[in-house]
RNA sequence: GGCUGAGUGGCAGAGUGGUCAUGCAGCGGACUGCAACUCCGUGUACGCCGGUUCGAUUCCGACCUCAGCCUCCA
């Protein structure tokens, strides 16, 4: 499968060229774990869940790391305001996280560091640095001295010039250079912190990422993704933190960002307080609904979070289950096609997520797999494209129920006596009593039921999914 | 100011040098006692101005507008 991914690195598509095609290495930016996350949080999970699923499909081995950022001055702060001690917080919020993700139908990763799991391989790369020169110690904090990569601001595409240009934020005196940013930083008692040869202390944000990944992936990754406001400063330090630290030049082959959510016209984020949580939205909407919603745009692009949105993507998701149940296949659902070869996949939707996770194109192949379903009138056809579908379901990660437990809502409903007013009401409309037969699915429209009149005779389904 | 990216029909959102995205919503029709589901049909959509071209929404240039990053941020 030719797999084509915009590398920022490049600024444009390229053919996915991994280091190993037997074994894919990826990582992905996950949460700092301090609240519960927001929708916008969910996108590259989500995003990157299908590109996972679709590297799965064409290489034989794929490990992918997702991070959890558990030492943070925000959870410091937000462990305060609560009362609460700072490690019950962040594993709190980070099951909360997974829980969240995984509503989305998100896949487990295969490791999921934790930071503070990581702290003699942060201190190690940091003894590194500084004694290859590229990172110096001043009271008490450890920092990344930035004019010593040749390379910095590669991946983000401004010279040092222009980031002085920008400078927003008063510099400390400590710093040899505005640039230079925090590898180590000192702790007070009252505070998480680490013995280390620089004193009682913890980590930057920045060689989280740079250690995990050395230590879990190695030296040189195939993809490593996140949103879009991470490219800089983040990605960018992180990469010349361990293009200095590693033997090995090439650090991430392949560097991808989401675009942001947004809310009317702005990013959605916490800072100016358009955020809704995921947790919030499971109350109203199926994960699956949600996921679809966040798929209906390309990855890259902005996309405009909205009820409107999720209306929209509720009903389309509807079309393709109705299409399931129209070919009777009722009982399967797309992780019954988990982990094919390739090319068991249908073609289309295959060809669609392989130029760089275009997951609106993917959609629209579904959907004409749902209308060919409905067309043809051969049953052996549209159980064979039912598959199909079922098949680019598990790629894009929906029709994760199947069609029967859909439509019942997986409620326990009393089928048998459904079915005694359905036939009654049949009767009704057989003697040409309309009212009786109006009274009856009027009865079942209280229970939420709504009933279909086909060729092939009544059925039910209950109504919102 | 610098660096990215974007402006497509009522909405969301792909894509392409000359035929169709797709879905949702609307309208007309078929099916139906009606409704629902489904099917068929339906919209002079490509920010603005120039240029290249037989032909541009698609390529080039200018302009306008918007968003993201430059501070924590998915």
């Amino acid at each position: 499968m030719d797999i084509r991914l915009h590398n920022t690195k490049s600024g444009r598509k390229e053919a996915f060229d991994p280091v190993d095609p037997q074994r894919i290495t990826m990582y992905v930016c996950g949460p700092t774990v301090y609240g519960l996350v927001h929708i916008g949080n969910g996108r590259p999970a989500v995003v990157f869940d299908v590109l996972y699923r679709l590297l799965r499909a064409a290489h034989p081995e794929v490990v992918y790391a997702r991070n959890i950022t558990d030492i943070d001055d925000k959870i410091n702060a937000a462990a305060r305001d609560n009362d609460e001690p700072i490690q019950a917080l962040a594993d709190r919020f980070s099951s909360a996280y997974r829980e969240d993700v995984a509503a989305l139908g998100v896949l487990e990763p295969t490791v999921e560091p934790r930071a503070t799991h990581h702290i003699a391989e942060i201190i190690a790369m940091i003894e590194t640095l500084i004694a290859k020169g590229n990172a110096y110690e001043a009271q008490g904090h450890v920092l990344f001295h930035v004019p010593s990569d040749p390379e910095y601001g590669s991946l983000s595409h401004r010279s040092l010039e222009d980031m002085l240009d920008g400078a927003r934020v008063e510099v400390a005196p400590y710093k040899q250079d505005p640039k230079d940013f925090v590898l180590w930083k000192p702790s007070t008692t009252d505070l998480p912190g680490w013995d280390s040869p620089w004193g009682r202390g913890r980590p930057g944000w920045h060689i989280e990422c740079s250690a995990m990944i050395s230590k879990h992936l190695g030296q040189t990754i195939d993809i490593h993704g996140g949103g879009s406001d991470l490219a800089f400063p983040h990605h960018e330090n992180e990469a010349a933190q361990s293009r200095c630290a590693n033997d090995h030049p090439e650090y991430v082959r392949y560097w991808l960002h989401n675009g942001m959510l947004t809310m009317g016209q702005e990013k959605m984020s916490k800072s100016v307080g358009n955020i809704v949580t995921i947790r919030d939205l499971l109350d109203r909407f199926p994960g699956e609904v949600l996921r679809y919603a966040l798929l209906s745009g390309q990855y890259r692009s902005q996309l405009a979070w909205s009820e409107d949105l999720l209306d929209q993507a509720g009903s389309s998701l509807e079309r393709l289950y109705q299409a399931l149940r129209d070919a009777g296949v009722e009982d399967e659902t797309s992780s019954d096609y988990r982990d094919l070869p390739a090319e068991e996949y249908p073609t289309v939707v295959v060809a669609a997520l392989a130029d760089d996770l275009n997951t609106p194109q993917a959609l629209a192949a579904m959907h004409q797999l749902a209308s060919a379903i409905h067309r043809t009138s051969d049953a052996s056809e549209k159980v064979e494209l039912a598959r199909r579908l079922l098949a680019g379901g598990w790629l894009l990660g929906i029709l994760i129920e199947s069609a029967k437990a859909h439509f019942t809502a997986g409620r326990d409903i009393d089928a048998a006596e459904i079915d005694r007013l359905i036939e009654e009401r049949n009767a009704a409309r057989k003697a040409k009593d309309f009212a009786r037969a109006d009274e009856i699915r009027e009865e079942l429209t209280d229970l939420g039921i709504e009933l279909e009149d086909t060729r092939d005779g009544t059925r039910w389904k209950l109504r919102d999914g």
